[in-house]
DNA sequence: TCTATTGTTCAATAAAAATTGAACACTTCT
DNA sequence: AGAAGTGTTCAATTTTTATTGAACAATAGA
C-alpha cells in the first residue's frame, strides 16, 4: 500500500464530508474541520492523521491543527488502531458533546470577556456629565447585562435538552 | 455642518461599536455589521446612511450592505428623522428580535439544505452492496436525521425563554 | 425637463483567514 | 548512537471574505 494512488473518498464518504464542511461554518469554523470530523463520522475504523491527510487530500499541518481542535472540543478520541506506533481516532457521535464543547471553547470565552468589558463601559458611562445623555447609556448597559444573564441561561438549557 | 472633518466617535461609542463588532463575529458575521448595530444601539437619535458613513468611517456601499441585512433580520428599523429626504434607522433592542431573526435568515437555510441533502444521501446508500457496510451507513445516516430533529426542536425553545 | 440628492449594485481591491510545507522535536526501532 | 517514522509549529502562501468606490437607478425639487 505504499504507492502513492490516491485512494479517492466514495461517493457516500464525499456527500457527508462536504456536509459536515457546510455545517460547521454556520458556527464560523474553517471548512478543513468539518471535513475531518466527517470523514471520521462516516468511517467504520479509527483513521490515521496520515489517513486523513491522503484520503481529504490536506496538508498534515492542516490536519495535525484540526485534529488538535476536535480533541479539545472533545469531538473525537484516540482509540487503538492497527498500528501501535500511530494515532488513531473516531468520531464521538453524541451531539451533547460536540455542542458542548462548542460552548465551552467557542462561546463562553466571549461571553466572559464580555462581561469584563461591560465593566469598563460602566466606569466610563459614569463620566459621562450631561446627566439625560449618562441616563441614557445606563439604560443601555442594564440591557446589555440582561443580555448576558440571559445568554448564560440558555446555553445550560441548550445542553440539558440535547442530553439525549 | 458641511464641513469634512470627522465627528469622531467618542470613548463609549467606540467601546460599544467594538463590543458588538467583536459579538457578531461569533455568528460568522462581518465585523461592519455590528459596528453598524453597535452605534445605532448607544445612540439616541436615528441615524441616517450618511451619518453611519461618516461617524463609522466605512464606504457607503458597506453602510448600505449592512443596513439591508440587519433590516432583513429586523435587527433595526426606519424612522423618521430630521430629514425627510433621507432614511433614518434605530436599533431595536429586543434580543428577542435579533436571535429570532438570526436563527430565521442564517440557521434554517442551513438546516433546510441539510435536510435534502440527508435525502440525497439515504437514496446513495442504498446502493451500497456490501450489507455490514450498508448497515453502519445506515444507522449513521440515522444518527444525522435525529441530530436535525433535534436542531428544530431546540430553536423554538430558545426564542421562547429569550421571550422576556 | 434638467439638476440635486439618496441609496443600491457589483467589479475591483484590500484585508482576513485558512492552508501549506519545511524545519523541528520526540519517540522508537536497529 | 544513528536512522526512520510520527506529529507539531509557524512563517509564507493561497484562498476566501469583506470593503471600497464608481456607475447607476430612483426620487424629489426647481
Amino acid at each position: 500500500m505504499a504507492d502513492g494512488v490516491s485512494n479517492e473518498l466514495s461517493r457516500i464518504e464525499q456527500q457527508v464530508v462536504s456536509l459536515f464542511a457546510d455545517g460547521v461554518r454556520v458556527g464560523g469554523l474553517p471548512r478543513s474541520l468539518g471535513e475531518i470530523y466527517g470523514l471520521l463520522f462516516i468511517t467504520r475504523n479509527p483513521l490515521s492523521l496520515d489517513d486523513l491527510v491522503e484520503r481529504l487530500e490536506i496538508s498534515k499541518g492542516s490536519a495535525s491543527q484540526g485534529l488538535k481542535f476536535l480533541r479539545t472540543l472533545g469531538a473525537i478520541q484516540e482509540v487503538d488502531g492497527p498500528d501501535a506506533r500511530r494515532t488513531f481516532y473516531e468520531a464521538d457521535i453524541k451531539l451533547k458533546k460536540l455542542v458542548g464543547g462548542f460552548i465551552r471553547e467557542q462561546l463562553r470565552p466571549h461571553l466572559d470577556s464580555g462581561k469584563d468589558r461591560l465593566r469598563d463601559l460602566e466606569a466610563e458611562v459614569s463620566l459621562e456629565p450631561d446627566a439625560g445623555q449618562r441616563a441614557f447609556y445606563e439604560e443601555r448597559v442594564k440591557k446589555l447585562e440582561r443580555w448576558l444573564k440571559q445568554a448564560k441561561l440558555v446555553l445550560p438549557l441548550i445542553q440539558r435538552v440535547l442530553g439525549e
